[in-house]
DNA sequence: GTCTATAACCGGATAGAC
DNA sequence: GTCTATCCGGTTATAGAC
């Protein structure tokens, strides 16, 4: 596959080293400062190396942005492992499973706006709706197939097949009002989480009525039909 | 009121046509070429004035765009007008005024997506949800208050207090889709709005039985004790 | 006290040598 | 893989003109 070779790049051992620590330091200034504050400057030179080397490894301040999402992604899917094997019960998994996203998040909160900024924009490579980014897009997605997949509520099949991306648009939704929550410690995103897990799971109920397999089939249909942007 | 004194600003007649002028050549250069593209230094130049004359009148570039949402806005409550007075169906209502509003930006969707970006970042004076921007979203609203006003549909007192808003928080959705939307002439946009107004009205009578009453008060309130941000 | 202009600053990004 | 030098454009400082 030419895609994947592209997608291979030769990193010396090296090279991956200082990858890790211009991201390390990054990563500790944008705790520190913010974003805007945060020059690749000052990256640069907390990580000993040239702006130039900098922008060698990250191909912009965003992307440097787009790594520390994949890292918390990362520590969400560990941070949320217990429960996903423990827990079988859908509604308590995805009430866990949001909980844990935000206090993975939590840390970065004063600068995590940039990245629905970057996320908003359809020019951006970084955007979750683009093709670019579609791996990482289903790799977040993946979190909530494993999270519907083997649950043993009674869901038709329709709708369980769009269930995952569906959860995934709703915790986007989620992580932009605590983007905008300013509340001390952030009680009021986790009452919207409390309350609204509660909501949709009453709403999954109703929709899994066989009375209202007409409306549910013509809605999912246009979800299928829509879920890839282009 | 010390606020009413803090708006009012000296301007002189001269001074409102420079800034007409400066704001006419941005939308100009912004359709031509994009927002990246459109420097403020091109902008100033098109206008005939200094770099120094253009920031005496908008405090930044995005400054230029919310000037830009506001005139959209003006356009759209006109296109609007004759449908909100020959029509008193809501979902007929909501079917016109929404497909109008996306073919009032449609000129701009190249550039569009700049206004999400601002949008997401809860630092920017510019985001619709943050309190400096209450009276244009206020606005915003004001329509969606009027399209549900005086339409004789059967709906509960609640749900048709909260309507507006969460209508308006829906007409946000489907901006953001449009502004992701690259088919031709934005079909997918149109058909999305055509089949999510249909779901919408289904939607609401579903919420408007009795027998949803319960689930639909704790929602309602959930949406009113959120609504405001901060 | 409102306009307008010029010059400079700052930081993201790029080019190209080593 | 790493650096230095440079570009470019948003933004600011500041001073003169009306």
């Amino acid at each position: 596959m030419n895609s994947a070779e592209k997608t291979k790049s030769n990193t010396t051992a090296k090279g991956e080293q200082t990858k890790a620590l211009i991201l390390n330091s990054a990563l500790d200034l944008l705790r520190e400062r913010g974003y805007e504050e945060t020059t690749m400057r000052a990256i640069a030179k907390k990580a000993g190396v040239s702006l130039g080397n900098a922008y060698h490894y990250f191909g912009s301040k965003e992307h440097l942005i787009q790594a520390f999402y994949h890292r918390t992604h990362e520590e969400h899917l560990v941070a949320a492992l217990p429960v996903m094997q423990k827990e079988t019960n859908l509604k308590a998994r995805l009430l866990s499973v949001l909980r844990l996203k935000i206090s993975t998040l939590e840390p970065y909160h004063e600068f995590a706006g940039i990245l629905f900024k970057t996320a908003a924009d359809p020019h951006s490579p970084l955007n979750p709706f683009a093709d670019d980014s579609a791996p990482t897009r289903h790799d977040s997605i993946k979190l909530f197939e494993d999270l519907v997949a083997d649950t043993k509520a009674r869901i038709p099949g329709d709708l369980r097949a769009e269930l995952p991306y569906l959860l995934w648009l709703y915790h986007m939704g989620i992580i932009l009002f605590w983007i905008h929550d300013s509340s001390p410690k952030r009680a009021r995103t986790y009452r919207l989480i409390d309350q609204t897990v509660d909501l949709l799971d009453k709403l999954i109920s109703l929709a899994s009525n066989p009375l209202m397999r007409p409306v549910r089939k013509r809605a999912l249909k246009l979800v299928a039909e829509l879920r890839d942007l282009g």
